[in-house]
DNA sequence: TTAGTTGCAAAGACTTTGCAATGGA
DNA sequence: TCCATTGCAAAGTCTTTGCAACTAA
């Protein structure tokens, strides 16, 4: 969430964040270089991952790891669920209901949606983590 | 979750799902591998993939794509939360309470987890695939 | 000036695949 | 016997990194 070393405005950032900013799609690394490219022909692919990191870092976009096989980023922070199409992949944007009356089930059968499942995931430090106040990278086991 | 060829009883596979099952750990591909060779020797990691995806297709288990970075397996099918540590890595089973009264965040509190967020998805078909009766591989866009 | 950044290409991490040999049913 | 499966290695996909040149502050 927070960087050391200062960060600087670059013509390249700001067209990335331009870019996840102004579509609803949660796209791949590799869209948005393909978009940006169209403005910035010489953007390379790693430049595109290293701002993504960074605007993350910064609290400007959101990362999601893994939504079907790439990584996807958004920059709509605000608190919202998401649908996963089976279908054609796409991600579709849940609001959260204000009120708990009509649930979220409803919501999206109305909208013509089917479906199947979901995911719910909780994050945070485990017991031994949390006692210790380690923060290390994940790592599997 | 059907497979067109019928399926062979091999020693690998057998190994394979006997590790997987034994475990609650949730553990990568890696893991499984480096187990099961300790009881055959030449054991091969694709053979450890190629019988994961099979597993998964017949429905003995349960792949969780990339979780941290890897995707990681498990075999209780039960309908169960998540609890993922952002210190260890450690993916912890989260019983789903049986009364509404008794919230899944107090239960963890209690349980000495520190829960710094939760992701929830919804799975299914959009509108338009729901339609079509579309469903092909998930595809970025 | 002087670091933070970039483009490029090579390297990495994880997963899939082609192929000849093997072994369940 | 027959074909699903295996071991091995090469190939793939997505992401990260080293480095010299560049540029915002």
């Amino acid at each position: 969430m927070t960087r050391t070393a200062p960060t600087r405005q670059t013509r390249q950032r700001a067209l990335i964040f331009e870019i996840v900013a102004a579509t609803t799609s949660h796209p791949t690394a590799e869209w948005i270089h393909q978009e940006a490219r169209r403005r910035m022909p010489r953007l390379s692919l790693g430049t595109v991952y290293r701002n993504l990191q960074i605007l993350e870092q910064e609290g400007r976009i959101r990362a999601h790891d893994a939504w079907g096989r790439t990584t996807r980023y958004d920059a709509d922070l605000s608190d919202h669920y998401h649908f996963l199409c089976a279908g054609c992949g796409a991600i579709f944007d849940v609001d959260k209901p204000e009120d708990g009356d009509r649930s979220v089930q409803a919501l999206l059968r109305e909208g013509g949606f089917f479906m199947t499942g979901h995911r719910l995931e909780f994050h945070g430090l485990c017991p031994d983590c949390a006692r210790t106040g380690t923060r290390t990278t994940p790592a599997a086991h």
